[in-house]
DNA sequence: TAGTGGTCTAGACCACAGC
DNA sequence: CTGTGGTCTAGACCACTAA
Protein backbone atom coordinates (compact mmCIF):
# COMPACT_ATOMS: atom_id res chain seq x y z
CA UNK A 1 0.00 0.00 0.00
CA UNK A 2 0.94 3.03 -0.52
CA UNK A 3 2.02 5.72 2.29
CA UNK A 4 0.34 8.74 2.72
CA UNK A 5 2.42 12.18 1.58
CA UNK A 6 3.58 13.91 4.75
CA UNK A 7 1.40 16.54 5.53
CA UNK A 8 2.42 18.86 3.28
CA UNK A 9 -1.07 18.64 1.36
CA UNK A 10 -4.41 19.70 2.84
CA UNK A 11 -7.73 19.14 0.95
CA UNK A 12 -9.90 19.28 -1.59
CA UNK A 13 -12.26 22.13 -1.63
CA UNK A 14 -15.64 20.52 -3.64
CA UNK A 15 -17.47 23.84 -3.58
CA UNK A 16 -14.67 25.64 -5.69
CA UNK A 17 -15.76 26.16 -9.50
CA UNK A 18 -11.90 25.53 -9.85
CA UNK A 19 -10.99 21.85 -11.44
CA UNK A 20 -9.80 19.44 -9.40
CA UNK A 21 -6.92 18.86 -11.49
CA UNK A 22 -6.10 22.74 -11.04
CA UNK A 23 -6.84 22.52 -6.78
CA UNK A 24 -4.20 19.59 -6.75
CA UNK A 25 -1.66 21.47 -8.93
CA UNK A 26 -2.45 24.47 -7.07
CA UNK A 27 -1.07 22.73 -3.74
CA UNK A 28 1.89 21.17 -4.87
CA UNK A 29 2.93 24.30 -6.65
CA UNK A 30 2.33 25.68 -3.44
CA UNK A 31 4.56 23.47 -1.63
CA UNK A 32 7.20 23.98 -4.12
CA UNK A 33 7.47 27.84 -4.04
CA UNK A 34 7.13 27.26 0.21
CA UNK A 35 9.96 25.32 -0.45
CA UNK A 36 8.46 21.92 1.74
CA UNK A 37 9.51 20.32 -1.46
CA UNK A 38 12.93 21.32 -2.16
CA UNK A 39 14.93 21.80 -5.13
CA UNK A 40 15.39 17.80 -6.39
CA UNK A 41 13.24 16.42 -3.76
CA UNK A 42 10.66 13.52 -5.03
CA UNK A 43 7.15 14.68 -4.92
CA UNK A 44 4.93 11.84 -4.00
CA UNK A 45 4.03 8.72 -6.25
CA UNK A 46 0.77 9.85 -8.41
CA UNK A 47 -0.28 6.00 -6.00
CA UNK A 48 0.10 8.22 -2.80
CA UNK A 49 -1.70 11.21 -4.62
CA UNK A 50 -4.53 9.28 -5.79
CA UNK A 51 -4.90 7.72 -2.45
CA UNK A 52 -4.18 11.23 -0.85
CA UNK A 53 -7.38 13.32 -2.91
CA UNK A 54 -9.52 10.27 -3.64
CA UNK A 55 -9.40 11.02 -7.64
CA UNK A 56 -8.45 8.56 -10.18
CA UNK A 57 -5.49 8.50 -11.49
CA UNK A 58 -5.33 10.48 -14.63
CA UNK A 59 -6.80 13.55 -12.88
CA UNK A 60 -3.49 13.48 -10.59
CA UNK A 61 -1.83 13.03 -13.93
CA UNK A 62 -3.24 15.62 -15.57
CA UNK A 63 -2.09 17.95 -12.57
CA UNK A 64 1.47 17.22 -12.50
CA UNK A 65 1.33 17.82 -16.29
CA UNK A 66 0.42 21.25 -15.83
CA UNK A 67 3.62 21.72 -13.24
CA UNK A 68 6.13 20.02 -15.69
CA UNK A 69 4.46 22.69 -18.41
CA UNK A 70 5.38 25.33 -15.81
CA UNK A 71 8.94 24.27 -15.62
CA UNK A 72 8.48 22.97 -11.91
CA UNK A 73 8.93 19.51 -11.96
CA UNK A 74 10.04 16.85 -14.39
CA UNK A 75 9.34 13.28 -14.32
CA UNK A 76 11.56 10.15 -14.17
CA UNK A 77 10.08 6.75 -15.95
CA UNK A 78 10.46 4.37 -13.62
CA UNK A 79 12.05 6.92 -10.64
CA UNK A 80 9.33 9.44 -9.93
CA UNK A 81 8.51 13.12 -10.53
CA UNK A 82 10.98 15.98 -9.16
CA UNK A 83 11.52 19.14 -8.06
CA UNK A 84 13.65 20.27 -11.04
CA UNK A 85 16.79 21.78 -10.06
CA UNK A 86 17.80 25.07 -11.46
CA UNK A 87 21.13 24.34 -13.52
CA UNK A 88 23.83 27.29 -13.20
CA UNK A 89 23.54 30.26 -15.48
CA UNK A 90 25.96 31.21 -17.87
CA UNK A 91 26.24 35.21 -17.71
CA UNK A 92 26.81 37.14 -21.06
CA UNK A 93 28.22 40.12 -20.56
CA UNK A 94 27.89 42.85 -23.20
CA UNK A 95 31.50 43.38 -23.94
CA UNK A 96 31.75 39.26 -24.51
CA UNK A 97 33.28 40.44 -28.12
CA UNK A 98 35.32 42.81 -27.39
CA UNK A 99 38.88 42.51 -28.78
CA UNK A 100 41.13 42.21 -25.60
CA UNK A 101 39.09 38.77 -24.90
CA UNK A 102 40.31 37.55 -27.98
CA UNK A 103 43.44 37.67 -27.54
CA UNK A 104 44.34 34.44 -25.78
CA UNK A 105 44.59 30.97 -26.92
CA UNK A 106 41.40 29.58 -26.13
CA UNK A 107 37.89 30.49 -27.20
CA UNK A 108 35.94 32.65 -25.22
CA UNK A 109 33.50 29.72 -24.20
CA UNK A 110 36.40 28.19 -22.87
CA UNK A 111 38.08 30.91 -20.87
CA UNK A 112 35.11 32.04 -19.02
CA UNK A 113 33.39 28.13 -18.79
CA UNK A 114 36.47 27.42 -16.90
CA UNK A 115 36.63 30.80 -14.69
CA UNK A 116 33.52 29.67 -13.81
CA UNK A 117 34.55 26.52 -12.49
CA UNK A 118 32.51 24.19 -15.27
CA UNK A 119 33.99 22.14 -17.74
CA UNK A 120 33.47 23.15 -21.09
CA UNK A 121 33.08 21.20 -24.32
CA UNK A 122 31.96 22.08 -28.15
CA UNK A 123 30.81 19.34 -30.30
CA UNK A 124 28.74 18.66 -33.56
CA UNK A 125 31.27 20.51 -35.28
CA UNK A 126 30.60 21.07 -38.50
CA UNK A 127 31.80 23.26 -41.53
CA UNK A 128 30.22 23.49 -45.22
CA UNK A 129 29.02 25.75 -47.65
CA UNK A 130 25.17 26.09 -48.33
CA UNK A 131 22.85 27.63 -50.29
CA UNK A 132 21.89 31.37 -48.71
CA UNK A 133 18.36 31.32 -46.98
CA UNK A 134 16.22 34.56 -47.71
CA UNK A 135 16.88 35.47 -43.96
CA UNK A 136 20.13 35.13 -44.66
CA UNK A 137 20.74 37.10 -46.96
CA UNK A 138 19.02 40.01 -45.84
CA UNK A 139 21.37 40.12 -43.44
CA UNK A 140 24.88 39.21 -44.72
CA UNK A 141 23.87 40.93 -48.52
CA UNK A 142 22.68 39.31 -51.71
CA UNK A 143 25.51 36.30 -51.17
CA UNK A 144 24.32 33.06 -53.04
CA UNK A 145 26.26 30.56 -51.25
CA UNK A 146 27.98 30.99 -47.52
CA UNK A 147 30.20 29.08 -45.00
CA UNK A 148 28.39 27.66 -42.35
CA UNK A 149 30.07 26.66 -39.20
CA UNK A 150 27.73 24.53 -36.99
CA UNK A 151 28.60 23.53 -33.24
CA UNK A 152 26.90 23.02 -30.12
CA UNK A 153 28.49 23.89 -26.37
CA UNK A 154 27.97 21.70 -23.61
CA UNK A 155 28.81 22.70 -20.10
CA UNK A 156 29.50 19.44 -17.72
CA UNK A 157 27.95 17.26 -20.20
CA UNK A 158 24.76 19.16 -20.43
CA UNK A 159 24.09 20.80 -23.64
CA UNK A 160 23.43 24.52 -23.66
CA UNK A 161 23.85 26.25 -26.55
CA UNK A 162 23.72 25.28 -30.49
CA UNK A 163 25.01 27.98 -32.88
CA UNK A 164 25.79 28.59 -36.67
CA UNK A 165 27.52 30.87 -37.89
CA UNK A 166 27.33 32.31 -41.39
CA UNK A 167 29.79 34.21 -43.34
CA UNK A 168 30.21 35.29 -47.12
CA UNK A 169 32.03 32.79 -49.63
CA UNK A 170 34.34 35.30 -50.81
CA UNK A 171 35.54 36.43 -47.53
CA UNK A 172 35.79 33.14 -45.54
CA UNK A 173 36.40 30.70 -48.33
CA UNK A 174 40.28 28.75 -48.55
CA UNK A 175 41.15 31.44 -44.83
CA UNK A 176 41.63 29.20 -41.65
CA UNK A 177 37.59 30.30 -40.95
CA UNK A 178 36.83 27.17 -43.03
CA UNK A 179 38.78 24.88 -41.09
CA UNK A 180 36.87 23.20 -38.27
CA UNK A 181 39.38 25.24 -35.62
CA UNK A 182 39.99 28.14 -36.81
CA UNK A 183 43.01 28.74 -34.20
CA UNK A 184 43.21 31.28 -31.22
CA UNK A 185 40.71 34.17 -31.12
CA UNK A 186 38.16 32.08 -32.95
CA UNK A 187 36.44 33.57 -36.40
CA UNK A 188 36.26 37.19 -35.22
CA UNK A 189 40.21 37.53 -34.47
CA UNK A 190 40.52 35.70 -38.09
CA UNK A 191 38.26 38.37 -39.79
CA UNK A 192 40.24 40.72 -38.39
CA UNK A 193 43.94 39.55 -39.61
CA UNK A 194 42.15 38.97 -43.33
CA UNK A 195 41.54 43.01 -42.77
CA UNK A 196 38.16 43.03 -41.58
CA UNK A 197 38.02 45.07 -38.28
CA UNK A 198 35.19 44.48 -36.39
CA UNK A 199 32.95 47.79 -35.71
CA UNK A 200 30.13 46.36 -33.77
CA UNK A 201 27.53 43.62 -33.64
CA UNK A 202 23.64 44.09 -33.70
CA UNK A 203 21.40 40.92 -31.45
CA UNK A 204 18.18 40.38 -32.04
CA UNK A 205 16.52 38.15 -28.97
CA UNK A 206 13.40 36.52 -29.03
CA UNK A 207 12.21 33.77 -26.91
CA UNK A 208 10.00 30.79 -27.64
CA UNK A 209 9.14 27.12 -26.71
CA UNK A 210 11.50 24.89 -28.94
CA UNK A 211 10.76 22.60 -31.87
CA UNK A 212 11.10 18.82 -31.50
CA UNK A 213 14.83 18.69 -33.02
CA UNK A 214 15.77 21.39 -30.55
CA UNK A 215 14.35 19.67 -27.33
CA UNK A 216 16.54 16.21 -28.63
CA UNK A 217 19.56 18.33 -29.28
CA UNK A 218 19.40 20.73 -26.53
CA UNK A 219 18.22 17.64 -23.73
CA UNK A 220 15.72 19.84 -22.87
CA UNK A 221 13.13 19.06 -20.09
CA UNK A 222 9.59 20.24 -20.70
CA UNK A 223 8.68 23.81 -19.64
CA UNK A 224 11.71 25.13 -20.77
CA UNK A 225 11.91 27.55 -23.35
CA UNK A 226 14.66 28.58 -25.66
CA UNK A 227 16.29 31.82 -26.00
CA UNK A 228 16.66 32.33 -29.78
CA UNK A 229 19.70 34.80 -30.72
CA UNK A 230 20.49 36.58 -33.87
CA UNK A 231 24.06 38.29 -34.39
CA UNK A 232 24.78 40.31 -37.30
CA UNK A 233 28.97 41.27 -37.13
CA UNK A 234 30.05 44.65 -39.13
CA UNK A 235 33.40 45.75 -40.32
CA UNK A 236 34.35 49.40 -39.95
CA UNK A 237 33.56 49.74 -43.58
CA UNK A 238 30.16 49.05 -42.84
CA UNK A 239 29.55 45.42 -43.98
CA UNK A 240 27.89 42.46 -42.37
CA UNK A 241 30.92 39.97 -42.55
CA UNK A 242 29.23 37.07 -40.27
CA UNK A 243 25.38 35.80 -38.83
CA UNK A 244 25.40 33.87 -36.21
CA UNK A 245 22.04 32.04 -35.40
CA UNK A 246 22.11 30.66 -31.80
CA UNK A 247 19.69 28.52 -29.78
CA UNK A 248 20.15 28.63 -25.99
CA UNK A 249 18.62 27.01 -23.15
CA UNK A 250 16.47 29.39 -21.61
CA UNK A 251 16.82 27.93 -18.02
CA UNK A 252 20.66 28.29 -18.52
CA UNK A 253 21.45 31.80 -19.49
CA UNK A 254 20.93 35.06 -18.78
CA UNK A 255 22.01 38.07 -21.00
CA UNK A 256 23.36 41.22 -19.85
CA UNK A 257 23.59 44.75 -22.25
CA UNK A 258 24.51 47.96 -21.66
CA UNK A 259 22.93 50.81 -23.65
CA UNK A 260 23.75 54.18 -23.50
CA UNK A 261 21.45 57.13 -22.17
CA UNK A 262 22.24 59.47 -25.20
CA UNK B 1 -21.66 11.37 -37.53
CA UNK B 2 -18.08 13.74 -37.85
CA UNK B 3 -16.79 13.98 -41.06
CA UNK B 4 -13.31 12.69 -42.39
CA UNK B 5 -10.55 15.90 -41.97
CA UNK B 6 -10.18 16.58 -45.72
CA UNK B 7 -6.51 14.50 -46.98
CA UNK B 8 -4.09 16.19 -45.12
CA UNK B 9 -3.77 13.08 -42.55
CA UNK B 10 -2.19 9.84 -42.89
CA UNK B 11 -2.40 6.74 -40.84
CA UNK B 12 -0.65 5.59 -37.94
CA UNK B 13 2.37 3.29 -38.34
CA UNK B 14 1.93 0.11 -35.90
CA UNK B 15 5.64 -0.57 -36.16
CA UNK B 16 6.42 2.13 -34.93
CA UNK B 17 8.02 2.09 -31.32
CA UNK B 18 6.73 6.51 -31.41
CA UNK B 19 3.84 6.44 -28.97
CA UNK B 20 0.65 6.78 -30.90
CA UNK B 21 -0.23 10.16 -29.48
CA UNK B 22 2.93 11.48 -30.47
CA UNK B 23 2.91 10.36 -34.35
CA UNK B 24 -0.64 11.78 -34.31
CA UNK B 25 0.80 14.95 -32.87
CA UNK B 26 4.04 14.80 -35.64
CA UNK B 27 1.61 14.58 -38.31
CA UNK B 28 -0.36 17.82 -36.88
CA UNK B 29 2.27 19.75 -36.40
CA UNK B 30 4.21 18.67 -39.98
CA UNK B 31 0.62 18.94 -41.78
CA UNK B 32 0.64 23.03 -39.52
CA UNK B 33 4.34 23.70 -40.37
CA UNK B 34 3.62 23.10 -44.47
CA UNK B 35 0.96 25.23 -44.43
CA UNK B 36 -1.57 22.44 -44.80
CA UNK B 37 -3.43 24.38 -41.99
CA UNK B 38 -3.02 27.88 -42.00
CA UNK B 39 -2.81 30.27 -39.41
CA UNK B 40 -5.60 31.24 -37.60
CA UNK B 41 -7.11 27.35 -39.36
CA UNK B 42 -9.60 24.93 -37.44
CA UNK B 43 -7.81 21.57 -36.90
CA UNK B 44 -10.50 18.66 -37.61
CA UNK B 45 -12.59 18.42 -34.18
CA UNK B 46 -11.41 15.92 -31.43
CA UNK B 47 -13.86 13.19 -32.79
CA UNK B 48 -13.30 14.14 -35.98
CA UNK B 49 -9.36 12.46 -35.16
CA UNK B 50 -10.78 9.96 -33.15
CA UNK B 51 -12.76 8.71 -36.03
CA UNK B 52 -9.99 9.01 -38.32
CA UNK B 53 -7.03 7.37 -36.73
CA UNK B 54 -9.36 4.75 -34.86
CA UNK B 55 -7.90 5.94 -31.45
CA UNK B 56 -9.66 6.73 -27.92
CA UNK B 57 -10.65 10.29 -27.23
CA UNK B 58 -7.72 11.20 -24.30
CA UNK B 59 -5.25 9.78 -26.99
CA UNK B 60 -6.50 12.73 -29.31
CA UNK B 61 -6.79 14.94 -26.49
CA UNK B 62 -2.96 13.97 -25.25
CA UNK B 63 -1.51 14.88 -29.02
CA UNK B 64 -3.18 18.27 -29.36
CA UNK B 65 -2.13 19.35 -25.83
CA UNK B 66 1.45 18.84 -27.21
CA UNK B 67 0.86 20.76 -29.63
CA UNK B 68 -0.30 23.67 -27.40
CA UNK B 69 2.62 23.25 -24.94
CA UNK B 70 4.80 24.06 -28.54
CA UNK B 71 2.90 27.21 -29.03
CA UNK B 72 1.42 25.76 -32.09
CA UNK B 73 -2.30 25.55 -31.37
CA UNK B 74 -4.99 26.86 -28.77
CA UNK B 75 -7.98 25.74 -28.30
CA UNK B 76 -11.10 27.52 -27.58
CA UNK B 77 -14.17 25.83 -25.76
CA UNK B 78 -16.75 25.43 -27.77
CA UNK B 79 -15.14 26.45 -30.71
CA UNK B 80 -12.70 24.23 -31.51
CA UNK B 81 -8.50 24.01 -32.05
CA UNK B 82 -6.96 26.65 -33.67
CA UNK B 83 -3.41 27.53 -35.64
CA UNK B 84 -2.41 29.87 -33.14
CA UNK B 85 -1.80 33.12 -35.19
CA UNK B 86 1.26 34.92 -34.43
CA UNK B 87 0.61 38.74 -32.92
CA UNK B 88 2.26 42.13 -34.52
CA UNK B 89 5.52 41.94 -33.14
CA UNK B 90 7.68 45.10 -31.17
CA UNK B 91 10.83 45.83 -31.61
CA UNK B 92 12.65 47.46 -29.03
CA UNK B 93 15.56 49.06 -30.51
CA UNK B 94 18.79 49.42 -28.48
CA UNK B 95 18.22 53.17 -28.58
CA UNK B 96 14.72 53.28 -26.80
CA UNK B 97 15.95 55.13 -24.11
CA UNK B 98 18.50 58.19 -26.03
CA UNK B 99 17.24 61.38 -25.14
CA UNK B 100 16.23 62.49 -28.24
CA UNK B 101 13.37 60.16 -28.27
CA UNK B 102 12.11 61.70 -24.80
CA UNK B 103 11.82 65.57 -25.50
CA UNK B 104 8.11 65.22 -26.43
CA UNK B 105 4.04 65.22 -25.38
CA UNK B 106 3.77 61.63 -25.41
CA UNK B 107 5.72 58.53 -23.99
CA UNK B 108 8.14 56.07 -25.53
CA UNK B 109 5.41 53.21 -25.66
CA UNK B 110 2.23 55.56 -27.33
CA UNK B 111 4.68 57.14 -30.03
CA UNK B 112 5.99 53.78 -31.09
CA UNK B 113 3.05 52.29 -31.00
CA UNK B 114 0.90 54.92 -32.87
CA UNK B 115 3.91 54.68 -35.82
CA UNK B 116 3.43 51.30 -36.41
CA UNK B 117 -0.53 51.56 -36.35
CA UNK B 118 -1.77 50.42 -33.31
CA UNK B 119 -3.23 51.62 -30.34
CA UNK B 120 -1.52 51.69 -27.51
CA UNK B 121 -3.16 51.61 -23.92
CA UNK B 122 -1.77 51.75 -20.11
CA UNK B 123 -3.89 50.75 -17.28
CA UNK B 124 -3.34 48.89 -13.61
CA UNK B 125 -1.52 52.08 -12.90
CA UNK B 126 -0.70 51.93 -9.52
CA UNK B 127 2.15 54.59 -7.40
CA UNK B 128 2.90 53.34 -4.11
CA UNK B 129 5.72 53.48 -1.52
CA UNK B 130 6.87 49.36 -0.56
CA UNK B 131 9.56 47.72 1.56
CA UNK B 132 12.46 47.22 -0.69
CA UNK B 133 13.70 43.42 -1.64
CA UNK B 134 16.80 42.36 -1.28
CA UNK B 135 16.64 41.75 -5.23
CA UNK B 136 15.94 45.28 -5.87
CA UNK B 137 18.24 46.53 -3.22
CA UNK B 138 21.00 44.76 -4.55
CA UNK B 139 20.40 46.90 -7.25
CA UNK B 140 19.29 49.84 -6.21
CA UNK B 141 21.99 50.35 -3.03
CA UNK B 142 20.55 50.42 0.56
CA UNK B 143 17.06 51.97 -0.07
CA UNK B 144 14.58 50.35 2.94
CA UNK B 145 11.78 51.94 0.78
CA UNK B 146 10.82 52.71 -2.43
CA UNK B 147 8.79 54.14 -4.68
CA UNK B 148 6.95 51.41 -7.20
CA UNK B 149 5.38 52.54 -9.92
CA UNK B 150 3.41 49.52 -11.71
CA UNK B 151 1.64 49.69 -15.05
CA UNK B 152 0.11 47.27 -17.91
CA UNK B 153 0.59 47.86 -21.32
CA UNK B 154 -1.70 46.85 -24.67
CA UNK B 155 -1.76 47.07 -27.99
CA UNK B 156 -4.93 46.60 -29.86
CA UNK B 157 -6.46 45.29 -26.31
CA UNK B 158 -3.88 42.79 -26.19
CA UNK B 159 -1.75 42.87 -22.75
CA UNK B 160 1.86 42.45 -24.28
CA UNK B 161 3.96 43.60 -21.02
CA UNK B 162 3.86 44.41 -17.61
CA UNK B 163 6.53 46.81 -15.70
CA UNK B 164 7.49 48.27 -12.06
CA UNK B 165 9.76 50.57 -11.31
CA UNK B 166 11.46 50.99 -7.82
CA UNK B 167 13.04 54.40 -7.42
CA UNK B 168 14.86 55.36 -3.98
CA UNK B 169 12.55 57.33 -1.91
CA UNK B 170 15.02 60.05 -1.25
CA UNK B 171 15.05 60.69 -5.24
CA UNK B 172 10.98 60.29 -6.16
CA UNK B 173 9.30 61.02 -3.23
CA UNK B 174 7.34 64.99 -3.28
CA UNK B 175 7.92 64.77 -6.98
CA UNK B 176 5.91 64.36 -10.33
CA UNK B 177 7.43 60.82 -10.56
CA UNK B 178 5.07 59.73 -7.36
CA UNK B 179 2.22 61.39 -9.69
CA UNK B 180 -0.10 58.20 -11.84
CA UNK B 181 1.10 60.69 -14.47
CA UNK B 182 4.37 62.06 -14.62
CA UNK B 183 4.32 64.14 -17.30
CA UNK B 184 6.05 64.27 -20.84
CA UNK B 185 9.32 62.20 -21.46
CA UNK B 186 8.19 59.92 -18.21
CA UNK B 187 10.03 59.50 -15.23
CA UNK B 188 13.53 59.55 -17.25
CA UNK B 189 12.79 62.99 -18.25
CA UNK B 190 11.81 64.18 -14.94
CA UNK B 191 14.86 62.39 -13.27
CA UNK B 192 17.05 64.30 -15.54
CA UNK B 193 15.41 67.42 -14.22
CA UNK B 194 16.00 66.54 -11.12
CA UNK B 195 19.77 66.74 -11.12
CA UNK B 196 20.33 63.21 -12.17
CA UNK B 197 21.07 63.00 -15.46
CA UNK B 198 21.62 60.08 -17.01
CA UNK B 199 24.36 58.24 -18.74
CA UNK B 200 23.45 54.22 -19.26
CA UNK B 201 21.09 51.39 -18.81
CA UNK B 202 22.42 47.94 -17.48
CA UNK B 203 20.00 45.60 -19.30
CA UNK B 204 19.52 41.73 -18.06
CA UNK B 205 17.20 39.10 -20.14
CA UNK B 206 15.81 35.86 -19.55
CA UNK B 207 13.23 33.55 -20.48
CA UNK B 208 10.67 31.60 -18.75
CA UNK B 209 7.60 30.00 -18.25
CA UNK B 210 4.97 32.21 -16.58
CA UNK B 211 3.62 31.84 -13.14
CA UNK B 212 -0.21 31.66 -13.15
CA UNK B 213 -0.95 35.24 -12.28
CA UNK B 214 1.47 36.50 -15.56
CA UNK B 215 -0.96 33.91 -17.25
CA UNK B 216 -3.72 36.17 -16.24
CA UNK B 217 -2.22 39.11 -16.22
CA UNK B 218 -0.77 39.04 -20.13
CA UNK B 219 -3.91 36.63 -21.07
CA UNK B 220 -1.28 34.92 -22.42
CA UNK B 221 -2.03 30.97 -24.44
CA UNK B 222 -0.50 28.36 -23.01
CA UNK B 223 2.74 27.60 -24.67
CA UNK B 224 3.71 31.05 -24.55
CA UNK B 225 6.82 31.98 -22.59
CA UNK B 226 7.65 35.61 -20.96
CA UNK B 227 10.73 37.35 -21.21
CA UNK B 228 11.84 38.78 -17.86
CA UNK B 229 13.53 42.14 -18.55
CA UNK B 230 15.16 43.80 -15.38
CA UNK B 231 16.75 47.42 -16.23
CA UNK B 232 18.84 49.52 -14.04
CA UNK B 233 19.42 53.59 -14.62
CA UNK B 234 22.36 54.83 -13.62
CA UNK B 235 23.56 58.36 -13.69
CA UNK B 236 26.80 60.23 -14.43
CA UNK B 237 28.12 60.09 -10.81
CA UNK B 238 27.11 56.49 -11.13
CA UNK B 239 24.22 55.89 -8.90
CA UNK B 240 21.58 53.39 -9.65
CA UNK B 241 18.59 55.76 -9.71
CA UNK B 242 15.72 53.11 -10.98
CA UNK B 243 14.82 50.15 -11.54
CA UNK B 244 12.80 48.97 -13.81
CA UNK B 245 11.02 44.84 -13.64
CA UNK B 246 9.43 43.77 -16.84
CA UNK B 247 7.53 40.71 -17.83
CA UNK B 248 6.20 40.88 -22.00
CA UNK B 249 4.40 38.23 -23.51
CA UNK B 250 7.54 36.34 -25.30
CA UNK B 251 5.55 36.06 -28.84
CA UNK B 252 5.18 40.06 -29.01
CA UNK B 253 8.45 41.10 -28.96
CA UNK B 254 11.84 40.79 -29.96
CA UNK B 255 14.88 42.86 -28.24
CA UNK B 256 17.76 44.83 -30.67
CA UNK B 257 20.54 45.47 -29.11
CA UNK B 258 24.32 46.85 -30.69
CA UNK B 259 27.43 45.51 -28.85
CA UNK B 260 30.73 47.40 -29.20
CA UNK B 261 33.41 45.54 -30.67
CA UNK B 262 36.07 46.95 -28.81
C1' DT C 1 -30.19 21.96 -30.42
C1' DA C 2 -26.02 19.97 -32.15
C1' DG C 3 -21.23 20.15 -31.99
C1' DT C 4 -17.33 21.46 -29.59
C1' DG C 5 -13.77 21.13 -25.95
C1' DG C 6 -13.24 20.43 -20.42
C1' DT C 7 -13.23 17.27 -16.73
C1' DC C 8 -13.25 12.82 -14.58
C1' DT C 9 -13.58 7.70 -13.75
C1' DA C 10 -11.86 2.88 -13.41
C1' DG C 11 -9.78 0.11 -15.24
C1' DA C 12 -5.65 -2.20 -18.42
C1' DC C 13 -0.92 -3.34 -20.00
C1' DC C 14 3.74 -1.72 -20.66
C1' DA C 15 8.70 -0.04 -19.80
C1' DC C 16 12.03 1.46 -16.72
C1' DA C 17 14.64 1.84 -12.05
C1' DG C 18 16.43 -0.21 -8.20
C1' DC C 19 16.70 -3.51 -4.64
C1' DC D 1 10.57 -8.64 -7.71
C1' DT D 2 8.06 -4.15 -6.49
C1' DG D 3 7.11 0.49 -7.35
C1' DT D 4 7.39 3.95 -10.54
C1' DG D 5 5.75 6.67 -14.53
C1' DG D 6 4.04 6.00 -19.84
C1' DT D 7 0.35 4.78 -22.78
C1' DC D 8 -4.30 3.66 -23.94
C1' DT D 9 -9.35 2.42 -23.69
C1' DA D 10 -14.40 3.33 -23.37
C1' DG D 11 -17.14 5.30 -21.44
C1' DA D 12 -19.65 9.57 -18.59
C1' DC D 13 -21.35 14.27 -17.65
C1' DC D 14 -20.55 19.17 -18.06
C1' DA D 15 -19.96 24.02 -20.12
C1' DC D 16 -19.46 26.78 -23.92
C1' DT D 17 -20.54 28.38 -28.94
C1' DA D 18 -23.21 29.05 -32.70
C1' DA D 19 -26.95 28.21 -35.68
Amino acid sequence: MAALPSGVLGALDPTSDRAVFRQIADQLREAIDKGRFKEGAKLPSEAELTEHFGVSRMTVRNSLSILQSEGLVSSEHGRGVFVRPRPPVRRLASDRFARRHRDQGKSAFTVEAEAAGSRPEVDSLEVREERSTPEISARLGSARKVLARRRRYLMDGKPVEFATSYLPLDIARNTPIAEPNPGPGGIYARLEELGHRLEHFDEEVRARMPAPDEVKTLRLASGVPVIHLVRTAYDTEGRAVEVCDTVMAADAYVLAYQLPAT
